[in-house]
DNA sequence: AGGCTCCATTAGACCGGTCGTCTATGGATG
DNA sequence: CATCCATAGACGACCGGTCTAATGGAGCCT
């Protein structure tokens, strides 16, 4: 019972690093299967299609994802504003980091994922409404305690920001260059100004 | 002389509405040259490989979304605000549009490509590179005339809209919905005020 | 006009990879 | 020893990009 649960997450974890690489068309059964060590009949007792198993590699993804973000934007030591820079200043690390299982696959899957799997995409678009969510808390925090200042709306501010982090992510990304999430970096420090 | 560039554009034109759908590694030369009408033997008179054939659709789409973002940005009868905004509302509808190949590739291909292809990482890159240059070019225009308020550097708000319109987009597709890039529309009247 | 060359174009073979199925075997548990 | 979850990996049918060998027609020479 403890194994199983092994072998799952080997496939998953292996996933995660070869999908953040070459997406998720890109990578084939028997290449993930070689790469984890583990034989072809297993994948289909532990999922049903590759489409099941793209599904839990998401799901699973945004979970961890919405676990740290809740961390990172709840850390008791810092005033909202600081939390809110904190968690960009590690997107933008996450992005340029050399483990490129480290990457977020909103990124890296959204536009492959939209017209090809219905259920992907609706993984996706939840764990997005989460994370704008929070980040809609925590700049009204900010403007309740003080350390950001109230000229707009918090959940439209949100969004902003976060559209605009995932669109410096992707020229990031073509670019091979850290300046759009620096551009990103600098644009969010004005668009939630200290009062 | 006539015939081999009819036989090529065919290629494109077909390549540019499936690869809009179904991404890049998604359309294969089988089915993109059955769907042409085109022999299978052909391919590689016109082009030297796959990626060569990427390069070219997405040279001819940057070249032409050029051209168009030109011609809208000089619209003789609008202040430059306008200009931007109608710019941006043709963004919009092209994102909603049912015909798909009316897609910006750049936001359904940018993440697929970045770490499979130099060369046509490179393209969109210089693309994307180009259109900020123009909308920065615009937002100047606009804070000289007046048309726009000056509160901020135009090279960095053009950056910072067309990130966000990029995620935005890419939310957009994701969740089958206009809401993203609605609220990317409200967000970019706001970020460039009229005086 | 007849023959010939040349080269753009094409047919289709090629091999390796794709996803998914299925049977047969392990090996642990009761 | 019987049961059953988990593993093993062969297999099918099809599709991926690439390349070689053949076709056919335009243009030239006699």
């Amino acid at each position: 019972m403890e194994h199983q649960n092994d072998t799952r997450s080997r496939i998953l974890t292996t996933g995660r690093r070869l999908t953040a690489q070459q997406g998720y068309t890109g990578v084939g059964l028997s290449t993930l299967l070689k790469e984890a060590g583990i034989p072809k009949g297993s994948f289909y007792h532990y999922f049903a299609s590759k489409e099941a198993y793209g599904c839990a590699l998401l799901s699973e993804f945004m979970t961890e994802y919405s676990h740290r973000l809740n961390a990172s934007l709840a850390h008791p030591d810092m005033n909202a504003r600081s939390r809110l820079l904190t968690y960009f200043e590690g997107w933008r690390e996450k992005q340029l980091s050399p483990h490129l299982e480290d990457r977020c696959l909103v990124v890296k899957l959204s536009a492959e994922v939209a017209d090809l799997s219905e259920n992907m995409s609706n993984i996706l678009q939840k764990g997005v409404s989460d994370i704008v969510a929070h980040l809609t808390k925590t700049i009204e925090q900010g403007q309740n305690e003080g350390t950001i200042a109230s000229i707009e709306n918090p959940q439209t501010l949100a969004e902003m920001i976060y559209h605009m982090w995932l669109g410096a992510s992707l020229v990031a990304s073509i670019s091979h260059s850290a300046a759009a999430l620096n551009s990103a970096m600098d644009a969010t420090k004005v668009l939630v100004p200290a009062p």
